[in-house]
DNA sequence: CGCTTTCATGTAATCCATTACATTGCAGCG
DNA sequence: CGCTGCAATGTAATGGATTACATGAAAGCG
């Protein structure tokens, strides 16, 4: 079999013209758009890098056999070369939470102002998936990342990456952070149930996990403080940000036979959750129960009655984690640092004065 | 001032040896662990690509090596080398959007199951964004796509890119796509609608530039016929997915002074829209009027009444997509197939037999 | 006219990891 | 002993683009 003449090394097609009909359009190179543009391989990449320096006639030419022969230059090799890849992941514990759209719509703009693509990654929580996609930043596939999990330590590895954590911040990290003040938040919320009538107010906890979900907590107690009513601990119900925990807070709630007139939520789902066992239940809101979420997610409109709710500055945390971020690719020194912005409260109509009844 | 001496161009630091000290331990590469190791670039790859063809004592002292220096190895060269990346990128019109998150799930354990990564994103519905996604594909970063537009035909370029198409299709592109049958899903809706007793039944209608949208819309017509209920133009409003669009809808008809009794929406945001703008005007879901959506929502479930819907198999449209792609990625020559799923409709409470009155 | 600039383009080094092929050493076998 | 075969490792080609530096031609100038 002689082996050795058919080699197969390289390309795989030296010929070039043998079997070029079968061959699928894919994969040109610099290589051939200069041969079949009769340039070199510097003056084609300038022609479309930096089309002012080549000379418009070559430039035109080029450009037509681009086109003709349908040549996309392997960003591969180009952020190889040039160490950046233009590209920045946004992870997000949860696409389904609806909190998150409007913040990676700020993120977004910002990225295309500045020539930046947006990817998106799911961690669903898991420690191995924020690792899995912040390796990627390590391994050169992305310039950045902006990571609303409250749990960004895992993240920086080896020297400072490029992390900002939106949403979220972690306690004492050295990393970069817009979040907004969650403590006074809450507090305005539950001063404001305080100032309809009501003292038997009830709490939903968020992951205890989440520094900001601490901080919920912390604001609604310090309002109830302010207001001097005794803190109940067995008003405050645990809850994972879902739906159901909603429900199931309330559930537990009343079938410790707890009493209140009102229920302030970490978030809008857990309320949503919460309105629908209170009228499972055959309490009405607001009548026998105000309701106050956090957040205002799109939804929050369209509950009957609609959700009275904090209301964070979502793309204003998408705008400026974004805007921090490029600050730091473009200068990898400046230091972190944490940018708090406020929340207000809407109210809806899931608030009243407390009934006279109960 | 002398605004010149510095520059800044290039990667800003040839000496490489001045100022290590002080420079972030970034971006280790093959050369200097093959050196700090004492064994060839060679080597060392092959410690880490396939540990079993190298010796233990070698495999061992490397990948101490590599813990201590802290080595990423960089996923551009060897993604140039090999040609493949394992990444693929879901394109999604809307975030916000819940129903795709499901998908998104379905496309995600399929992905982890054969090694790949998902990233995301978000279309809104322009073509320059889509564009710019697929070019990524034909720029070698991701591996293929699958996307949620009913617009693909804009992205496969030069040659059949890996592209496939979940929930939506295109009339008559080559391209692989997973879809349900959304004539007669739609149909059973209405079927069960008429079965109630109804017999003005009004429609919303969603994009008419996605095929599906005209599928559900001719699906509706279908089953009138097949009641032998004339159809009436008038009673079909146009709308974009989007919860407003379903309440400007409702309030289109209404100040039109149509008369029905029970309304199918192309999607769940607008039965939602629709939902509001009956009850703002005093009309009461379902004893007034009936409503069905499309997709079932996580939130369909949490309106009050709970929506009547049409559930896509979402998880099993996103796994079925990836399975697509991934068989696509394995044999390029594989012909563009379609698939199509069923859709239950799910019966809650926002549908009842028409009242007496009206 | 000769010299310096400037402009357009070409040549080749470079980015970093993978891997085909080459080399070395040693065990096994007739 | 000499040869084959295998295991472990090394050397260098390779992937595809960018870009520093080199070259050559034309233009500007005294």
């Amino acid at each position: 079999m002689s082996a050795d003449g058919s080699k197969r090394k390289g390309q795989g097609r030296k010929g070039a013209s043998t079997d070029v009909a079968k061959q699928p359009v894919r994969g040109r190179t610099v290589k051939e758009i200069a041969a079949a543009a009769n340039v070199s391989v510097a003056t084609v990449s300038r022609a479309l890098q930096r089309p002012e320096i080549v000379s418009e006639i070559t430039r035109q030419h080029i450009h037509d056999v681009v086109r003709r022969l349908g040549y996309t230059p392997n960003a591969l090799a180009r952020n190889l070369r040039t160490a950046r890849t233009r590209l920045i992941v946004a992870l997000l514990p949860d696409i389904a939470n609806p909190f998150f759209s409007e913040v990676i719509r700020g993120i977004e703009q910002v990225a295309h102002e500045s020539g930046y693509s947006v990817l998106l990654g799911e961690t669903q929580g898991s420690l191995v998936r924020e690792q899995a996609y912040a390796d990627m930043v390590a391994a050169r596939q992305a310039d950045g990342i902006i990571t609303m999990s409250p749990r960004v330590p895992s993240i920086p590895i080896q020297g400072r990456l490029p992390v900002v954590n939106a949403c979220e911040y972690v306690k004492d990290a050295q990393i970069s952070s817009v979040f907004v003040d969650n403590v006074s938040a809450a507090g305005v919320a539950v001063d404001y149930l305080v100032m309809l009538g009501h003292r038997d107010i009830a709490f939903i906890a968020g992951p205890p996990a989440s520094p900001i979900c601490v901080d919920r907590e912390q604001g609604y107690r310090q309002a109830l403080q302010r207001a001097e009513i005794a803190i109940n601990p067995a008003l405050t119900a645990a809850g994972d940000f879902s739906i159901e925990a909603g429900e199931r807070a309330i559930e537990l709630l009343l079938s410790q036979g707890q009493s209140f007139t009102a229920v302030f939520c970490s978030n809008d789902e857990m309320a949503i959750g919460a309105m629908r066992a209170l009228n499972a239940r055959g309490l009405r809101v607001p009548d026998d129960v105000s309701i106050v979420g956090f957040d205002d997610i799109r939804f929050a409109r369209y509950t009957t009655p609609a959700l009275t709710t904090v209301a964070q500055p979502k793309n204003a945390l998408g705008r400026e984690a974004m805007g921090m971020l490029i600050e730091l690719l473009n200068d990898s020194d400046v230091p972190p640092r944490k940018r708090i912005l406020s929340a207000d409260l809407i109210v809806r109509g899931t608030t009243a004065p407390p009934s006279r009844r109960r």
